[in-house]
DNA sequence: CTGAAAGCGCTTACAG
DNA sequence: CTGAAAGCGCTTACAG
């Protein structure tokens, strides 16, 4: 049990070559039925356990698809790791994640850490590496990307249009009756919050509302920002009924501002959040959001990837965000 | 840019042997000036980058140690190997996580294929893999384990004290006045669920409540089984004032099913969770909770881990659950 | 200080 | 159908 066995000792204590051992584990030749059962329980016997390193050294492929997250922990980005489990689970690949925290730097190491383990392939989940940076990767493995949009490399990538789940969210609200509306806003220079407040402003427009900087605030994502912006808003001079924020981590943190300020869910104030997370349909009441079908995204960039590595051209199913109904939005009160 | 540059390129490239080269790179010996910046300068020229799976097969280190999670999309485990992760930096060791989905074969072929990869050690959390197995693979490699103790390998084992947890927490909603308090349990078969099940009844018992088993069900540790189970306590028979869950995840179902009935929390029941997830300080309201410090947990089992690389004892610091007071209990209303 | 050589454990043409 | 041999890209004794 201590040391490992070598594919030379079953070769061995078969009594055949290394080279038919080699051949019969990967099913790459015809080999006599005899030496085939004498290999096979030998391989047994011994408890043969391959070394992925040799393999991967000697035959060009290590069968592992790098994965570039941001957050290991981050409830968005973890289903769609799990996607991407599902998608590769039984294709013989496996994913080897890492995560980027969306820093330049630390993506650009983890990326090359990927490439000299020699993956086979590479999934990108978000992140801010340039563009430039992630063709050059795809010149040298097919390529994936979720959340990003690379010109040049369109059917790579995989990213919902976050403009018209933002109008969608707005539109809701103002078909509700709502005329003041409050968005909580990401982290300015990325791409999906740039998007996202565009739809916001779009839905306005078209329904003839002002748009008033007053009630637009910017936030990171993360809960707590959600929860600052949202006692500025109140404190703050200008009236609002609604409040959509950027993403539902940020809304969890509004509807606790909220809370805290005595004011209702959805009686006094409605909130619409954006992503659907898992747990959004346990908060109290269950948020109104903009779901992303991230899980799905996981699974279809694996799937695309697979197609790559078999020489296929890419191929990404279309997306589409959508509005899901749940209790933090009401129509607007009179008064 | 496209094929990769070989250690030999450079050597050839820089006029030394690739043995020097190597040298440099891993700075084994001394090496004069002059070839040394000779070789540095070739290095940068022709953006060299090893390739970690020669390496790992010539040198007998891979550098890579395995973590062995169970749900890489759960916000428990999540914020666990993200304590790994910093617990490697700068290190030179990376994680490589695979998930077991609490699925005994899984766990097999996820340790399998990590030790196929030469990992230089092995960290688990938590998981059903039998310990006679886990033993064997501490006999391979360096093994930490986290939410485990096993037998013989106490000292590579970190668990905080369920039982003493649950007991904070019963005691806690005793003291609030409590006398009716139910419980929902996790997955009868997990060795956490036993334990605070048992705490939950030994606070009891030391206050010289009786115990009622129709107050206690069963859940799963997700949302929706503590929403269920919730569900049935309020529609059952059963009089209780205060509700104490086996994690946070059903304290939220719990939470939501509560709000479905009409009840207030804290003013009409109490709610206890464990775990203190990173959403339970922004759910409504903020939910009392027994923190289990995951993130060090994870940190400190990558520094043992680290250290027994190194050919120390292994290490580990003592961590504490604890009570951390919210807002969803309350002292029993009379009547 | 520095090379030449062997070896890590596989795969894959190359011959039969 | 099946071996012997070369080679994948490194590291590390072994000699100087």
């Amino acid at each position: 049990m201590e040391s490992s066995v070598t594919l030379a000792q079953v070769a061995r204590a078969a009594g055949v070559s290394a080279s038919t051992v080699s051949r019969i584990l990967n099913g790459t030749a015809n080999v006599s039925v005899e030496k085939r059962e004498a290999v096979e329980r030998t391989l047994a016997q011994l408890n043969y356990q391959p070394n992925v390193l040799a393999r991967g050294l000697a035959g060009g492929r290590t069968m592992n698809v790098g994965v570039l997250t941001q957050d290991i922990s981050s409830p968005f980005y973890g289903e769609a790791l799990r996607g991407v489990e599902q998608g590769l689970a039984g294709s013989g690949y496996v994913p080897v994640f890492m995560s980027g925290h969306w820093h330049e730097k630390e993506e650009t190491e983890a990326i090359d850490l990927l490439l000299a383990r020699r993956v086979d392939a590479m999934l990108i989940l978000g992140g801010v590496t340039p563009d430039a940076g992630l063709r050059e990767v795809a010149g040298r493995v097919p390529l994936v990307a979720i959340g990003r949009s690379l010109p040049d490399l369109g059917r790579q990538c995989l990213r919902v249009d976050n403009r018209h789940g933002a109008f969608l969210a707005t539109r809701h609200l103002i078909e509700l009756g709502h005329r003041s509306i409050a968005h909580i806003a990401g982290i300015p220079s990325h791409r999906d919050a740039q998007d996202r407040l565009e739809g916001y402003r779009e839905a306005l427009a078209d329904a003839g509302i002002g748009f008033d900087p007053d009630l637009v605030l910017a936030g990171d994502f993360l809960e707590h920002s959600g929860f600052l912006a949202t006692t500025r808003l109140v404190e703050g001079r200008g009236f609002f009924t609604a409040i959509f924020a950027a993403n539902d981590q940020m809304a969890y943190g509004a509807r606790l501002a909220l809370h805290r300020k005595g004011l209702r869910v959805p009686e006094d104030i409605s909130l619409v959040g954006f992503d659907d997370l898992a747990g959004s349909a346990y908060t109290c009441p269950p948020l109104t959001t903009v779901r992303q079908p991230v899980h799905e995204m996981g699974r279809a960039a694996a799937r695309c990837v697979l197609r790559m590595l078999a020489g296929q051209p890419p191929a990404l199913p279309p997306l589409q965000v959508q509005l899901v109904l749940r209790e933090s939005t009401a129509r607007r009160r009179a008064g």
